[in-house]
DNA sequence: TATTGTTATACTCTATAACTATA
DNA sequence: TATAGTTATAGAGTATAACAATA
């Protein structure tokens, strides 16, 4: 199971920095949880940056790009639809997003962002582009190349056996 | 910034499948946070599986190390020492660590981990690891070396500007 | 009957501020 | 005074269960 075959210890999954400042080589485990890390990391401060949770920013970005329903909502962050009544609430209390209803089914609401979530949006998308960027930056410009591609071919692998995510 | 000029819309870092089962290929932040969203929703599934949260996990993971005070740990988690105590009382509620003190200092306890508590951070980690080894089978052998190591780069390169890390 | 969304309740995680006890 | 840890309070995020309105 361990690709490389070093002794790992618990500390490992760990993430933290101060846990790993010896030298040990990571084994792939530990490599991919602390590279998740450090994106989740990044993810949180620039959300934090400009006053969201990930959470309200992930939820800004799905409906900067369509509005959507809060089934539909609710199947994009893998949780209960309950959890996203709340959700909304707190984008709407704070003007970034507006539930609209739906002509057609009187049931359904909308989730529309407004001029605000839609700026909000953007510039938090093109912050997190630029500094993930940046994270490749100490890769060759081929060695960047073979990265993003395997990283594709993960991506692809996974696509069904893993109905959501983490980012929030 | 954008490392490979697609116009990317905000729902690329939105990491759900379902945002993005349209074709469009993936630029390099698009992937480094989808990478990480299976990454955490993995660790978090494995978590649930043995009845931990995945901070729960991560801090027994941490004290199975080496037991820890509750500053220290707090710099681990990236968190203010206030949280520790309700994540500590938690742990030690059901079983899994305990505080003991600290001969020499009053002041101080140290959490370590009960039997139970070490092994259920053993059989966590044991199982991460497979699962995140599993997670690059779809590459050759000779791309899942350059993966680790192209990670294994990244991650050097931040060593101390990024205290703290997310797999929380 | 199935689907959409909400309410009520409870739990985990986190922040801030104020506090105790020891060093 | 500085450090170790706790308490109190508040808010975000989530789950479950029960519910309403509409399809």
């Amino acid at each position: 199971m361990d690709d490389s075959g070093q002794t790992a210890t618990s500390a490992g999954l760990v993430t933290a920095p101060h846990v790993l400042d010896g030298e040990q080589p990571l084994d792939v485990a530990d490599a991919l949880v602390r590279l998740s890390g450090l994106v989740q990391g990044l993810y949180a401060r620039i959300a934090e940056r400009h006053d969201l949770t990930p959470v309200q920013a992930k939820l800004l970005c799905i409906v900067a790009d369509r509005p959507r329903g809060m089934a539909d909502l609710a199947r994009c962050f893998g949780v209960e639809k309950a959890a996203l009544t709340g959700l909304v609430d707190r984008v709407e209390r704070r003007g970034l997003a507006a539930r609209s209803s739906v002509p057609g089914d009187r049931r359904a609401v909308q989730v529309v962002p407004t001029d605000a979530g839609r700026q909000a949006s953007a510039a938090f998308h093109a912050e997190v582009s630029a500094e993930l960027s940046r994270l490749l930056e100490p890769l060759s410009p081929a060695g960047r190349d073979q990265f993003r591609a395997a990283v594709a071919q993960i991506i692809a692998a996974c696509q069904g056996h893993g109905p959501d995510d983490g980012t929030g």
